[in-house]
DNA sequence: CTCGATCCCTGGACGC
DNA sequence: TGCGTCCAGGGATCGA
């Protein structure tokens, strides 16, 4: 599942292969993940991928104006515009040689100007597509908290410690920072050693500061190596990530801790499956972790077969 | 403000 | 083998 990592590593993979690219024409399958279909025909073609931006989870495609004048005249693409790209759960999005036959769950192409297509596949379609102007994009931007690897250890500590949520689901929360999702949720508060259903306000300074580290480490960590590949994460060049291999709690459900060798627990916490050591990560008073389901398959094994495949 | 529940969607795993 | 069921989860939404 894509978060900051994994959409930083295929953001980066674009900047590689499609800047300066002009989109000649867009080919559309299933559409109703995409803000407004008819707006991707009518405004994409013409125009040239100047950037490739991360925001949080969303990739920003910054496209220049049109600058045939006749048609851009009177349907606002003499203004540069932006393409948002949200990947979901299960989104990839790759350029690929346009002879080449569709995958599977393909849903966009943006025919280039090199004989290949930006593809964007996703069988689940949780993400999003949407073609935005200046002023759609600056409302789209509005209302998420700070970036996790800029934001200061300060602000961390007041973005988490004035609310009364508990500190997984305020990791969780894009209005308090943007990028974090699951896994890296789970794996920053292993290495901090804070229970993932304690409160945030509940929090010290010393724990706020080390919880702050460890999701910077970790998340600098995961980008050097190419994300988390589990279920279907692959890079814009079609390679799964290695961050995974590290993973010390997510996924790891009645496996030994790194640290203790307490065996790994699993709770839902802010409606998330959550990893923690019940020894490191002591619950906060009242926290009762209910039986679950055993797991058919854990996650390092689907791994495993994944790799084989490959 | 914060919570849980529900929905979206598909493929894969499992039980029978 | 084949079919039904459950589950994963980011995010939107809604009611408590």
């Amino acid at each position: 599942m894509p978060e900051l990592p994994e959409v930083e590593t295929v953001a980066r993979g674009l900047r590689q292969t499609i800047l300066g690219r002009r989109i000649l024409s867009v080919t559309l399958g299933k559409t109703d993940f995409i803000d407004d279909p008819s707006a991707l025909e009518q405004h994409l073609p013409g125009r040239q991928i100047e950037a490739v931006e991360r925001y949080g989870k969303f990739m920003l495609l910054r496209l220049s104006a049109v600058t045939d004048g006749g048609r851009a005249a009177t349907n606002g693409d003499a203004e540069p515009a932006s393409l948002l790209v949200h990947l979901g759960m299960t989104g990839q999005i790759a350029p690929a040689p346009a002879a080449q036959p569709l995958e599977k769950h393909t849903h966009v192409c943006l025919l280039l100007d090199d004989e290949r297509e930006l593809r964007y596949i996703d069988p689940r379609r949780f993400g999003r597509i949407a073609y935005l102007t200046k002023a759609l994009l600056a409302e789209e931007l509005t209302g998420f908290g700070a970036d996790p690897l800029e934001v200061s250890k300060e602000e961390f500590a007041d973005r988490i410690c004035g609310r009364r949520g508990r500190i997984k689901a305020l990791l969780l929360d894009q209005g308090v920072l943007r990028g974090v999702g699951n896994i890296y949720a789970d794996e920053s508060l292993w290495r901090a050693k804070i229970h993932p259903a304690r409160l945030g306000a509940n929090l010290d300074k010393k724990q706020a500061e080390a919880l702050h580290r460890m999701l910077q480490d970790i998340l600098r960590k995961a980008i050097v190596l190419r994300g988390s590949s589990i279920s279907d994460f692959l890079d814009a060049e079609g390679e799964p990530g290695e961050y995974q291999r590290h993973h010390r709690a997510y996924g790891r459900e009645g496996e030994k801790c790194y640290r203790c060798k307490t065996p790994i627990r699993r709770a839902i916490v802010a409606g998330r499956s959550s990893y923690f050591c019940p020894r490191c990560q002591p619950s906060p008073r009242g926290f009762i972790v209910l039986p679950l389901p055993k797991r058919r398959k854990t996650e390092r094994e689907k791994i495993t077969r994944r790799r084989r495949e490959h």
